[in-house]
DNA sequence: TAAATATTTCAGTTTTTTCTGAAAATAGGA
DNA sequence: TCCTATTTTCAGAAAAAACTGAAATATTTA
C-alpha cells in the first residue's frame, strides 16, 4: 500500500504529539513527586518507564531527563528497590535494560506495600515505646500521654492492617470491595 | 494530707520521665516526618500540642523546641491551615494560643481530606489532561499511552473517592467497617 | 493618641538534599 | 591473561528547603 504524504505527515503529526505529551507527563509526574516527598528524578524515571514499551539502558535515561550517570543510575536502583522496577536481559546485549511494572493494581499493591515498611512501620515502634515507657503512670497528665500514645497506636496499627489487606488483595476482590465501599 | 518525702520524689521522678518520654516522642516524630515529606519542624510541633493539654503560645513553642519565632509562627500557621491546629481564646491574655486536635480520628479525617485536596487532585488533574490529549490517537504507542493514563486516571480517581469516604465517616461506621475489612 | 505588646514578613544564612562527573570496581570477551 | 564495556561509588558542587533574627505591621491597652 502506498501511503500519501497527507498521511505520513499525519503520522508523523500524532508521532511528535505522543512526545510531547510524553515529556509533559514524565515532567509534571516528577513535580507532584516533590510534593509527595518522593525525589523528583525517581518519579521522572517511573513516570518514563510506565510510558515506554520498549525496556531502557541507563544511557536511555540520562538521555531522555538530561540527566548525569551517577543521578539516573541511584534513581533506577532505588526504583528496582521499591520494587516499582525491573531489569531485563536482552539477548546479545551487555548493557542492563530497565523496565517498569505497568499495572495499576500492581503499582498500588507495591507502593502500600513499602511506605507501610518505611512509614508505618517506623511510626509504629516510637508510639509503642512511648506507650510502654508511660504504661502505669498515676498523675493525670501522664496518664493523658499514654491515653493518646495508645489511641495513637491503635490508629497506626489499623492502618498497618488495611496496608496489609490492600497489598494482599487481587485485582478482582479489590475491584468488589471498592464497589461495597463506594456504592 | 502530708506528703511524706518518698511520696514526693516518687511524683517527682514521674513528672521529670513524663517530660523525657514526651521530648522523646517529640524528636521522633519530627524525624518521621522528614520522611515522610513532612517538614519536621511541622511535624514537632504538632506532637508537641497532640501530647500538651493546655493550649501553648507561640513562645511556649519558641522554647520547648528551641527554635526561633519566624519558625514557630510559619509552622504553626501551616497546622492551622492543614486543620490539626486551632487558636483558642483565654480571658485576660492578650498572645494567641494555639491547641491540636486529640482525637486520633478527627486527625486521620483531616489528614486524608488535605491529602486528597494536595496530592490527589493535581495527579488527578495531570492524568486528565495526558488522556484528554492522546484520546483517539491511532498508533500502537500513542494507543499504549493513552491506555496507560486511562488506567492510573481510573485508579487514583478510586483513591479520590475512598480519601472522600474516610473523611466523611463518622467514627462509629469507621471501626464498623474497619471490622468487616479486617475480620 | 501614644506606648506597649504581639504578629507577620522576609532577606540573608544554614542545613539538607540532590546531582554531577570522574575515578574505581566489576564483568565480559578475545 | 589483558583489553574493553559497563556499573558502581563518592567527593565536591549546585540546588532546594528550612531557619533565624530583626524590622515592619498590626493590635490592644492606658
Amino acid at each position: 500500500m502506498k501511503i500519501v504524504s497527507s498521511e505520513m505527515s499525519k503520522i508523523d503529526a500524532e508521532k511528535a504529539a505522543l512526545k510531547a505529551a510524553r515529556e509533559e507527563f514524565v515532567s509534571q509526574w516528577g513535580a507532584l513527586g516533590s510534593q509527595w516527598g518522593i525525589n523528583r528524578t525517581m518519579a521522572q524515571i517511573h513516570a518514563l518507564l510506565m510510558t515506554t514499551h520498549e525496556a531502557l539502558t541507563t544511557d536511555d535515561v540520562m538521555e531522555e531527563l538530561a540527566i548525569s550517570r551517577g543521578n539516573a543510575h541511584t534513581n533506577l536502583k532505588e526504583l528496582i528497590a521499591w520494587g516499582l522496577v525491573r531489569t531485563v536481559v536482552i539477548r546479545g546485549e551487555r548493557k542492563e535494560f530497565f523496565e517498569a511494572e505497568k499495572d495499576v493494581w500492581e503499582i498500588a499493591r507495591t507502593v502500600a506495600r513499602e511506605r507501610k515498611r518505611r512509614e508505618i512501620e517506623p511510626a509504629l515502634g516510637v508510639l509503642r515505646e512511648c506507650m510502654e515507657k508511660s504504661r502505669g503512670w498515676e498523675s493525670p497528665e501522664a496518664r493523658a500521654f499514654f491515653k493518646q500514645m495508645r489511641q495513637l497506636e491503635e490508629f497506626v496499627s489499623f492502618a498497618s492492617k488495611v496496608a496489609d489487606q490492600v497489598s494482599g488483595m487481587k485485582h478482582g476482590f479489590a475491584v468488589q470491595l471498592a464497589a461495597k465501599l463506594l456504592g
